[in-house]
RNA sequence: GCGGACGUGGCGGAACUGGUAGACGCAACGGACUUAAAAUCCGUCGGCCGAAAGGCCAUGGGGGUUCGAUUCCCCCCGCCCGCACCA
């Protein structure tokens, strides 16, 4: 029997296709569409086992709905600009553009080693000059649109990356790829103002516009716009206290006016100006002030922080109550970026403000009574109630619920004229400036008379200047070193004007690729017929660590492009599924030092490393990460069990939207399976070539056409797990079905090779060969499960006594419930359990019969 | 603290709208083939009692609804992820 030989079948189908173009796509409006995207990779010179189950996934979809006869786009590209190419320019001399470039060739080998079903005729990368200059020109209608600002504005500085961070990229106070404390820096800063679509980037995660996006992802980007409603509004200084000059009041923000009659203090930030404007005359409150700057924005630091504060010499009036003042204080759990920067207090239904309260002697007013409590004994002494109830103590707003009172207090405050009902957002608009050389140059000007001017359209590109490798070395932006560059003449006046030196942040170069893949053309950015016939995209895979600042950008960027002419979609991914992470274990030398999984053998349970024998402690099972040295690399894989096992392997062992452990045992589990299915096939050479359909029904039949309607349900729901077990079932058939009739084993063959195709291509193709198949098997139809086969004559029933399973019956499937009892009655087991007699009988057609005993 | 996901054999995991818990795979064990090993093939494989037939227990724990609960409801416990002094 010849032996499968990955290592010659493999690289020879790739060509096969290569050849015939089997992937390439055109635009076809006649025939239904369908768009597969995985998240295009940042080319950082190799590939990992992460992107091997992320493409794979796409590819099983990609190739499962080509066979369903739907026009397939699955393109291919790269996220190519980007800090990491400077940083080796800093540390080895190349060029960012020539490590770009190697790496991009050397993934692209990688990647197509893969066997997927790519058209890499639509292969771009975003450093191209191509790709770049229309985002210029996106930016350029952008501008003109009025979505476009620029501001001068704190913003995060990373100080070891040397450049601007979105609050996005700031995690827990440090930036989010180099890890350093950031610092908080004046800069002018090209803005993209995505605030001003809050509102339907919100309303479309719960309007059924993104119904077929993951829970846990909906609800981050809920989080991250994070809308409240409440009241902005003026407290005005007390009569008799001295009013600050140049101050009118305290403004505020709450969520919670109707709680207004419980307010006992008002407090600001410390970097709000009125605290400045106080502690410029006192110098206890200016060093309360930097103690409170100085303190940590880490987790643990907010978690125990205490609440502290300090008053001010001012009081302001109660807006409700006349004659009722109230303090002012400083308090350091109060954000300047948040609101006004500025609350009022009430500690009888907000735990910071108890808190602050308690430590500091102020009132605490309950002016919401939660039902069934009776004022006379209700108290909030101890703890804040922040639930829903009935307000009292609260003048006019007595009797009202909480969310009647919200509207209540809002209408006196606006017919007081100190204030009105406002929606805040968590959201930031997105600031893009990047003191970077290794991105898309932001096409401006700047004019000493004209000010800041848009580089006119007839002179994009801007392109970026050829710089030698050596200037890497010299921190700051090369950019600002190029006189050749910098200087130009004013578009408007002529006179002597430099460029922007500012490039975009990445994540705009991501937030539109989907369209270009889709729609690209020499001469715009998208074409508008090819982008409405393609998009939105019908499947975009990728991972979670995406879930807030990518997606986000891209349905901002689509919004924005719709509004400029450019597209006619919204939301640009119809269906979203972020897959797990491989994983796989750690290993340990005596030393602590870690260890690759190549150098640690395992005998009887025991980890030893394989050279020295020396005992190896094992790790947890982690994300792979070069740190921990618990990766393997794809290529090695491929190299010794063909990159159909380890393709069949990542899909095989989890749910794809769980981790998934990479194992040596799980792979070589993969590798026998193909070598299986290839034995299986191999006695049958040519077996499709008299291919009749058969009739009638034997149990191989059965069992084939339970396995083209499984799996295809199964490819349908993304359970890639489930559909290869069903495929390892319908093989235990398959191999035992050594009675089988010619036809009905052709047909099964037939079946078999279709259904494995999405996962393991090389395979497929070389067994559809083997058995005289026509063509490519991945242009092959899908196969069509037939009904009537899948309609079971006879069923077996199981038998409950009391709720406890005592036997089964074999019984016709259309038989009657009489029937069903009857059988179930006879059972020796059922009259022994139901001896004391039987009271009642439930029987579920098909499913099962319970009998109620005494 | 808020939000989301989850908890099933030695392991990864199945179980459609409540209806035979543990499909399928991995590991392990026994056997066949082999000089031997690998590969392959056959078989066993949740726990306890039992020679067997069979019985009892079992889906993180406790209650409830139901003829019947991994599935629905309530209360706990544990783990993972995201956000976090957001007023």
């Amino acid at each position: 029997m010849a032996r499968y030989n990955p290592k010659e079948v493999e690289p020879k189908w790739r060509r096969r296709w290569e050849d015939r173009e089997v992937f390439r796509t055109r635009d076809d409006a006649a025939r239904p569409k369908y768009y597969v995207l995985e998240m295009f990779p940042y080319p950082s010179g190799r590939i990992h086992i992460g992107h091997v189950r992320n493409y794979a996934m796409g590819d099983v979809v990609a190739r499962y709905k080509r066979a369903c006869g739907f026009n397939v786009l699955h393109p291919m590209g790269w996220d190519a600009f980007g800090l990491p190419a400077e940083n080796a320019a800093m540390q080895t001399g190349a060029h960012p553009e020539a490590w770009t470039r190697k790496n991009i060739a050397d993934m692209r080998a990688q990647l197509k080693a893969l066997g997927l079903s790519i058209d890499w005729s639509r292969e771009f990368a975003t450093c191209d000059v191509e790709y770049y200059r229309w985002q210029q020109k996106l930016f350029l209608d952008f501008w003109k649109a009025g979505f476009v600002e620029r501001r001068e504005s704190y913003v995060n500085w990373d100080p070891v990356d040397m450049t601007v961070l979105a609050n996005e990229q700031v995690i827990e106070g440090k930036g989010w790829r180099s890890g350093a404390v950031v610092e908080r820096r004046k800069l002018n800063q090209w803005v993209l103002k995505i605030t001003d679509n809050a509102e339907d980037l919100l309303a479309a995660i719960d309007d059924g516009r993104l119904k077929d996006w993951p829970e846990n992802v909906r609800a981050m980007q809920r989080n991250w716009i994070g809308k409240s409603k409440g009241a902005r509004f003026r407290f005005r200084f007390a009569p008799g206290t001295p009013a600050p000059a140049g101050f009118d009041g305290v403004e505020v923000f709450t969520t919670r006016p109707d709680t207004l009659f419980g307010a006992s203090f008002v407090a600001v930030a410390p970097d709000h100006p009125l605290a400045a404007h106080f502690a410029a005359s006192d110098p206890s409150l200016a060093a309360f002030i930097a103690e409170c700057q100085k303190s940590g924005v880490s987790a643990e630091a907010v978690e125990t922080a205490e609440r502290k504060g300090r008053a001010l010499p001012v009081e302001v009036s109660h807006p409700f109550v006349k004659d009722r003042t109230l303090p002012v204080w400083i308090a350091n759990f109060i954000l300047m970026t948040y609101g006004t920067g500025a609350i009022f207090g009430c500690p009888g239904h907000d735990q910071r403000d108890h808190d602050f309260a308690t430590r500091y002697g102020l009132p605490i007013i309950p002016v919401v009574l939660p039902e069934g409590e009776d004022p006379q004994t209700f108290s909030v002494a101890k703890e804040a109630f922040t639930g829903d109830g009935a307000l009292y103590n609260s003048g006019f707003l007595n009797g009202l619920s909480v969310e009647a009172g919200i509207e209540a207090a809002i209408a006196r405050l606006e017919q007081q004229g100190v204030g009105r009902g406002e929606t805040q957002w968590r959201l930031r608009d997105w600031g893009v400036s990047r003191q970077r050389f290794w991105g898309c140059p932001i096409p401006a000007i700047h004019c000493p008379t004209c000010g800041v001017v848009p580089v006119p359209e007839k002179d994009l590109p801007v392109k970026l200047p050829e710089v030698a490798a050596e200037e890497f070395k010299t921190p700051g932006n090369p950019l600002a070193r190029t006189p050749a560059w910098l200087n130009v003449p004013c578009p408007d006046c002529g006179a002597a004007a430099r460029r922007e030196t500012d490039t975009f942040d990445t994540f705009v170069d991501s937030s539109w690729y989907f369209a270009r893949f889709a729609a690209g053309r020499p001469d715009r950015p998208v074409d508008r017929a090819a982008a409405d016939y393609w998009l939105p995209v019908d499947q975009y895979i990728g991972g979670v660590e995406h879930a807030i600042l990518h997606l986000l950008y891209a349905r901002w960027f689509a919004r924005a492009m719709t509004a400029t002419g450019h597209l006619s979609v919204d939301e640009p991914f119809r269906r979203l599924f972020t897959q797990g992470m491989v994983t796989h274990a750690t290993y340990r030398d005596s030393r602590g030092q870690w260890l690759f999984p190549e150098e640690v053998v395992i005998e009887d349970g025991r980890a030893r490393h394989a050279a020295t024998g020396d005992a190896v402690e094992p790790g947890p099972v982690e994300k792979m990460s070069k740190s921990k040295k618990n990766v393997v690399a794809p290529e090695v894989i491929a190299d010794s069990y063909g990159v159909d096992a380890a393709r069949w392997f990542v899909l095989s062992d989890s749910p794809p939207e769980r981790d998934v452990e990479w194992t040596e045992a799980g792979v070589n589990g993969a590798w026998k399976l193909v070598n299986r299915i290839w034995d299986l096939a191999e006695p049958h050479k040519g077996a499709l070539a008299g291919l009749r359909p058969p009739a009638g029904s034997s149990e191989l039949r059965r069992a084939t056409h339970a396995a083209i309607a499984g799996v295809t349900d199964d490819i349908e729901h993304f359970r890639f797990n489930k559909a290869i077990a069903r495929l390892y079932e319908f093989l235990n058939v398959l191999k035992r079905a050594d009675a089988a009739a010619e036809a009905d084993r052709a047909e099964a063959l037939h079946a078999l090779v279709r259904l494995i195709a999405p996962f393991t291509p090389h395979l497929a193709e070389e067994v559809y060969e083997h058995l005289g198949g026509q063509g490519f098997v991945c242009d092959a139809p899908w196969p069509k499960a037939d009904e009537a086969l899948l309609v079971k004559s006879t069923v077996v029933l199981a038998v409950q006594v009391n709720g406890k399973r005592r036997g089964e019956i074999e019984i016709a499937a259309d038989a009657t419930t009489a029937e069903a009892e009857k059988a179930a009655l006879a059972l020796e087991e059922v009259r022994r359990h139901a001896a004391g007699g039987v009271k009642k009988v439930i029987v579920v057609p098909g499913r099962i019969v319970n009998i109620v005993a005494a």
